[in-house]
DNA sequence: AATAGTCAGTTGGAAAATCCAACTATGCTG
DNA sequence: CAGCATAGTTGGATTTTCCAACTGACTATT
């Protein structure tokens, strides 16, 4: 678990294996290789919720024991999430997002707007309010143009090959 | 596996549970669900990329063919594909994105353009022009005021609870 | 000082999911 | 009919996950 997998290893191999039967070099299956595991994406959104302590987010989660402790492991070599002590008297640690971690958020938030939409039966469970004081309605947009982004606005330009 | 797992199911559980240990009530959970388990993201991403074949999406992806049976049949059960004919001579089906599986490409775009940025080494492997002539350089916006979104623009107005 | 409680994991064994190569099934083509 | 292509399925090995119980460090209570 080398922390690497990245450029062609990542996939959706779930250990830290060597690339054998890649498939396509991609960093959607990147990003994947990091947060793509089995309750990966739940923790971190239990860390940028603000719940930091192991036994909450086992809780909220839902997720075993032994496999959290693994995740955490994970997301912390992998620079997603940061381990530090937030006390001293019962040295207690907590785990924060970092960077990397807080730029996942959109994604969580365009997951929960899609579950939301699709899956969720009834009103949404969680809600957010924008800056702007509006109830969050998240959308992907162009950062030069900001139209929105939908499956047929864009055009393949280069396509990573398949390994 | 009968497409149920919504509302309170979902969560990261793999089969079609029924609640039991569950986790907090949550969209973000529900869609994980749907589209959370192994390889599920990568076959999207082929599907949307136009690869609609069995042999052609396991080539890519580099998921086993067992495994690629069950991630298909599960999202052409769940609405995110379709099944189709495409040719009747040989008789040949094809998997094509239904509205639902499209809506997904912004959360792969996404997810991409955090990979190129955090885990990808070197150049984006893919890459894509927005309409507007840009190369694609996504990024989550308020549908109201066309803000971006980050992790700290917004406030929590309700939280799942944790069943 | 013993007892109980909290927190953050670890352990061992069973169950489930995934991997892999080989095989089947169907229809076409020569 | 033999050979090829596509789309799976099968059986068995391997890897992950699940689960409950346990450890270890520390604090709070009596």
């Amino acid at each position: 678990m080398t922390a690497d997998g990245q450029r062609t290893g990542g996939g959706q191999r779930t250990g830290g294996e060597r690339d054998k039967t890649v498939g396509r070099d991609c960093s959607i299956a990147g990003a994947l290789g990091v947060v793509g595991e089995k309750w990966s994406l739940l923790v971190l959104r239990e860390v940028l919720l603000g719940e930091r302590r192991f036994d909450q987010i086992a809780r909220n989660t839902g997720a075993s024991r032994d496999i959290l402790a693994a995740r955490l492991r994970g997301l912390v070599e992998r620079g997603v999430l940061a381990r530090r002590q937030y006390e001293q008297r019962p040295p207690r640690d907590e785990y924060v997002p970092t960077q990397a971690g807080r730029e996942l958020a959109p994604i969580l938030l365009a997951l929960m707007d899609w579950g939301d939409r699709h899956v969720t039966e009834g009103p949404p469970p969680t809600r957010f309010e924008h800056d702007c004081g509006a109830e969050l309605e998240p959308e992907l947009a162009c950062r030069h143009c900001h139209a929105r982004v939908t499956a047929g606005s864009t055009r393949l330009l280069r396509l990573g090959s398949v390994g």
